[in-house]
DNA sequence: ATGCCGATTGGCAACGCTGTCAAGATTGCG
DNA sequence: CGCAATCTTGACAGCGTTGCCAATCGGCAT
């Protein structure tokens, strides 16, 4: 079984580096070059080692090249309490960053609710164990001051998606939640919509407050006067079901419903069948995040679409293009996407502005 | 920076096999022993080695032991066209079984709906270069035949997860459809149902046979003579929609509709309250899978409940418990959720069975 | 005591690749 | 045309572990 001495094929394991090397006659090193795609080969040298990769189906060995290097070629994507839709979305950027770079996607779970020291152990084991190239930091990982500090400390490169707590302190990949609320808040207005109610999210969450401000500000630029009711809504669809029929029992029942994320709108939505009020004849709805529920729900619901998957692709190609790790953002561009559950306001004697 | 001769804790880096041997006086050898916990240690060396490791806070060094070994530490979860919430159950579910076993979770994305030929290269590229110690196949392609004869050729390990044909090929995990859709019949029967409507699921899809085949045997089993009615749902909202319009236009409605999964239930649901009915009141609703969207509808589905983390721990378990890859079924237990959607039907003069 | 056997322990060569450094090849310039 | 400067290429020593084999240590039958 040692016959591997004068084959090329080294018998049944799989070509290695030194297997290409012969094959192409030249040197061992030569090969690494021009797999690492390092300066300082020529072109003739390069053409007879992609042949010899080629002919003998060569693929370089990720642990040998991690245990002799400083890179492993392996992104670890870091998350807590992941929310099915967004992190899958999240995650499949991640990989497909991934793959473009010839990189690998390590998965790792981080409960960030238990103790201090326990996090901390449990960071210090996955950062040690999985010796990855770098992070992405998914919410609330992204926040959590505990683990910035970890990471910083460690000197790690991460990068973290849709920060809203020391934005600047590192790389991140976000979209401006506040712009993205105060375009709701102007599609509806333009559509003559004067009456508005808003379903608040968590107050510890970032973004929430982020949509509520900028769905108000608009509003109050564009000149309204009346106020706007408010209900919390806890960014679920339980919550929703409970805001809605706080906001539908008012006296004057809003025209339009901006809900800051989707489950709490799919939520308004039940509460809306429930009263009788059809959506969007009687009531204009508007969701954000177009979470899968969006499109589980009837009508559809019109909401703010944010690149997600686009966000992951843009935080993985963070790490493994820039290798210097200057914080920098990357705001992305939402979109709002209108489906059926927003339309104009009923006619009523509410012409009233100037 | 060469001061690393005497010191035990070798300057900057991380603690190694060689500083925890020193430190403990003993042979490199005979730690790497109690890492991999091998026989023929004594007791006292034992202890002296893992008091080292405590001590210099020592933790194994993966590429290392995956270049220098034959396992890699690594488990690889395979999956094509990601349902969210399924496969983030049962990420989940794997990845939990990986720490346990002090494993690492790596995932690959395969899209098996290309030619055969980029497949097969697609499928060498993962399994040469993740080099993992097995792999979870989630469905579809647990069922891919090409898939399942690439692994078996490579004599790759791998679990199938809910195989639906040739299930005793290999090793996998799934519950048992055809019992779990038959509670379901028995349970509305026992309500006192008699007139079923049934939304079926895509054809190539074998869990959607089973189930329908389930259900429709346990009725006619429970002595049920009236046909059930069925309208094809393609196991999605929209699909759901047309089917439960389908189903409500007949002249005898339904007082019972069981739609194969979750999304299709979701969409009867859009269809009841567009005619009018209400559920449960009018019309008892159960689902399948207790997905996410089972509780982001109003009233909450009743459905079948897979237990699927449960199904991605036992998966991933197998793997790394049983060395040996006899082809084996695990069997786990579906529940019935019951939720708001299902009630006794409305007295009528319908109580016709003897 | 003597010899032998199994249980323990240690030594050392890989594993496949990269980093460092030096040697050889090539070019430019005085 | 010679020598330095620069570009290319190669040799070799690890990276931190494990696998294999040899050495050592007890204990037991003789």
């Amino acid at each position: 079984m040692k016959a591997k001495i004068e084959s090329d094929l080294a018998g049944a394991g799989h070509a290695t580096m030194q297997d290409v090397a012969r094959h192409a006659g030249v040197s061992l090193k030569s090969v690494s070059r021009v797999v690492n795609r390092e300066p300082h080969v020529s072109e003739k040298l390069r053409m007879k080692v992609e042949a010899a990769i080629a002919d003998l189906n060569y693929i370089p060995d990720i642990a040998a090249r991690s245990l002799a290097g400083s890179r492993t070629f392996i992104i670890g994507l870091l998350f807590d309490n992941p929310s099915p839709n967004y992190t899958m979305k999240l995650q499949a950027g991640v990989y497909r960053a991934c793959t473009e770079h010839g990189y690998h996607l390590r998965i790792d779970n981080v409960d960030s609710s238990c103790s201090p020291a326990v996090l901390e152990s449990r960071l210090d084991a996955i950062v040690r164990n999985s010796r990855c190239d770098g992070f992405v930091l998914t919410p609330p990982l992204t926040d959590n001051p505990q683990v910035l500090d970890f990471f910083d400390a460690r000197g790690v490169r991460y990068v973290r998606i849709a920060p809203s707590v020391e934005v600047d302190r590192s790389p991140g990949v976000l979209i401006d939640d506040e712009a993205a609320a105060g375009s709701v808040a102007r599609y509806l207005w333009d559509l003559g919509h004067r009456r508005f109610g808003l379903v608040t999210g968590p107050v510890e969450h970032g973004a929430a407050a982020k949509r509520r401000a900028g769905f108000l500000d608009m509003l109050s630029g564009l000149g309204l006067t009346e106020p706007v009711a408010e209900a919390a809504g806890g960014f679920s669809f339980e919550g929703g079901i409970t805001a809605g029929q706080q906001l539908l029992a008012a006296q004057h029942k809003p025209t339009a419903i901006f809900a800051t994320n989707d489950d709490s709108a799919a939520g308004v939505m039940v509460a809306c069948s429930q009263a009788g009020v059809a959506v969007p004849a009687d009531l204009s709805l508007c969701g954000f995040d177009d979470s899968w529920i969006a499109k589980s729900v009837w009508p559809y619901l019109t909401t703010i679409s944010q690149p997600i998957e686009e966000m992951g692709h843009a935080a993985a190609t963070f790490l493994l293009d820039r290798r210097d790790s200057q914080p920098a953002l990357r705001t992305l561009q939402f979109h709002l996407v209108q489906r059926d559950s927003v339309a104009a306001p009923a006619q009523e004697k509410s012409t009233s502005v100037a």
